[in-house]
DNA sequence: ACAAAAGTGTTGTACGTACACCCATGA
DNA sequence: TCATGGGTGTACGTACAACACTTTTGT
C-alpha cells in the first residue's frame, strides 16, 4: 500500500483475526435495576487455556470483516444481532505471544433465550463483574462499554436492546442499566417522546397497577449515525 | 484467538498495512476561508501504480500500530502530529487485488512549512477537491473528514491545527474551515471563553486594525476524550 | 381505600443564537 | 476620519432537570 516499504519479509508474521463483545440485558428479578450481561467463551487452546475469552476467531481469506463477525456471534449465541459496529483494532505487539491484530466488533442483542448457552464452554456474565479475561479482553470490554454508555447518550442505540413492542418503562431502564444512574420517568417521557424514534400503539401492557401503554420502534430513524461508511448489508435490518 | 477455528490456513494470506490521514490548514490569502488539506503519495507500484494515495506502509512485526503511522507520517512529512488517533479498519475483500486489512489513523498536523513536500511524490491536496485516489482511499477519506467534523463539536480538537499562540479569529477560523459556515465571533468568543482550555496572554497581535489579545491552549484539558484506550505516550504530548 | 406506576403541568436554569452596539487601531 | 476587525451587552428561544400533581389500575 505505499512506495516506501517492500512487502512483509516473512509471510504469516502477523495474524488477523476478528473478535466481538456482544452485549443483552438481563432483567434479574432480584436486584432492582437489569444489568448489562455479554457471553464469554472459554479457551481450549494454548494461550491462555481455561481462560473466559471474548467470542471470535481467525479472518477467512475470502470473508468481510463484518460477516466475519457476525459468523462468530452466531456461533456464540445462535441469534442475529440488532446492532453491530466495528469497535477497534487493537494489535499492541505484546497482547499475544505471537503477533496477532484484533478487528473487534460489539453488537447488541435483544433479549430472547438468553441463557441458553450453546455449549458447555459458553455463559453469559454481568459486564460489571468480569473475571480475569484471556489477552487484553478486560481492556477491550472497558473500552466497548465505554462506547456503549456514549452513544446511548447521542443515539437510539438502546432500542436494539428491546423486543418489538416495549413500554417506556421497559426502554427507561435499558438507559438506567447502561448508564448506571436513575432518570427522572417523566422527563425521560417527554424527551424520548419529541425525538421521532417512537410510534406509539393502541395496545397496553397489563398485570400490575395501571396499564402502560406499548410502543414500537420507528423504523425509518437509524439505530445510530455512522457517517460514510461501507454500507454493506447491516444487521440493522432485522431490527 | 477461538477455539472454533483452526490457525490460518495458509499463513501469509492476509497482509496488515497502516495509513494515515494527515490533515492540516492552509490559509490561502485568495479565498475568504481557510481549507482542510492532507499530503498524498504517488505510488511507484503495481496496484494503481502513478495515483495518489494515503501515506503508509506495511505494519512491521514488532511495530506498534500507531508507531506505524508516526513513522509514515514523518517519512511523508517530516513532522511530528499535535493530535493522532485510530480511525478504522478497512478490511473489505475487493479493496486491494491482494487480502489487505489497513488500519488507518487520522492525524492533525500544526501550521508549519507546509509547503514543502519532502519528495517530488508527495503534494498536498484540497480536501474538497480530491482527484481520484488509488483503492478505497477516497471514501476513507471521506470517513475522516465525517470524524473531523463531528469531533470539532464536541471536543477541543481544533487547538491542533493551530500553533502555540493564536488569536480567537484565529482558532474561529479553524472551525469554519471545518465546518464549512460561518460562525458568530461574539457567541464563538464566549463560547470558548467559557469553555476552560483556553489561558489568555498578556500579547496582542498587532498588524491590522485593533490589536487581538493572543491566546494559549490551556495544556491541562485532552484534545478530546477517547476512553479506556491503549493509553500509550501520545503524539499529543507535543502540544 | 390504598399503594404504586402511568402520565401531565409548571418552574427555573443553562445555553445557543441573533443582533445591536462600543472600542481601538491602521491607513 | 473612516473602515475594519476586536470585544461587550442584551434579548429571545429551546432544552433539560426538579418536582408537584393527577390518573388508573391491582390488591
Amino acid at each position: 500500500m505505499t512506495q516506501t516499504h517492500a512487502a512483509p519479509t516473512a509471510a504469516g508474521d502477523i495474524r488477523v483475526a476478528v473478535s466481538t463483545v456482544i452485549f443483552s440485558l438481563r432483567r434479574d428479578p432480584g436486584s432492582d435495576r437489569a444489568s448489562v450481561v455479554l457471553p464469554l467463551v472459554r479457551r481450549t487452546r494454548d494461550p491462555h487455556e481455561g481462560a473466559w475469552a471474548l467470542p471470535g476467531g481467525w479472518l477467512d481469506t475470502a470473508e468481510e470483516l463484518e460477516t466475519a463477525a457476525s459468523r462468530t456471534l452466531a456461533e456464540t449465541t445462535g441469534l442475529a444481532p440488532s446492532y453491530l459496529e466495528q469497535l477497534y483494532a487493537f494489535g499492541d505487539v505484546h497482547r499475544s505471544p505471537t503477533r496477532v491484530v484484533s478487528i473487534v466488533y460489539w453488537a447488541l442483542l435483544r433479549e430472547g433465550p438468553l441463557l441458553a448457552p450453546a455449549s458447555e464452554n459458553v455463559a453469559w456474565f454481568d459486564a460489571a463483574t468480569l473475571p480475569p479475561l484471556a489477552f487484553d479482553h478486560n481492556h477491550i470490554v472497558d473500552y466497548a462499554l465505554w462506547r456503549l454508555r456514549n452513544k446511548v447518550g447521542y443515539s437510539r442505540i438502546a432500542h436494539g436492546l428491546l423486543p418489538e413492542l416495549f413500554t417506556l418503562a421497559d426502554l427507561r431502564e435499558v438507559y438506567e442499566a447502561i448508564l448506571g444512574r436513575d432518570l427522572d420517568p417523566a422527563n425521560f417521557r417527554r424527551q424520548v417522546e419529541n425525538s421521532g424514534t417512537l410510534i406509539s400503539t393502541e395496545q397496553f401492557r397489563t398485570g400490575s397497577h395501571r396499564p402502560a401503554r406499548l410502543y414500537r420502534y420507528n423504523h425509518d430513524v437509524e439505530l445510530a449515525e455512522r457517517g460514510p461508511l461501507p454500507t454493506e448489508p447491516h444487521p440493522e435490518v432485522l431490527s
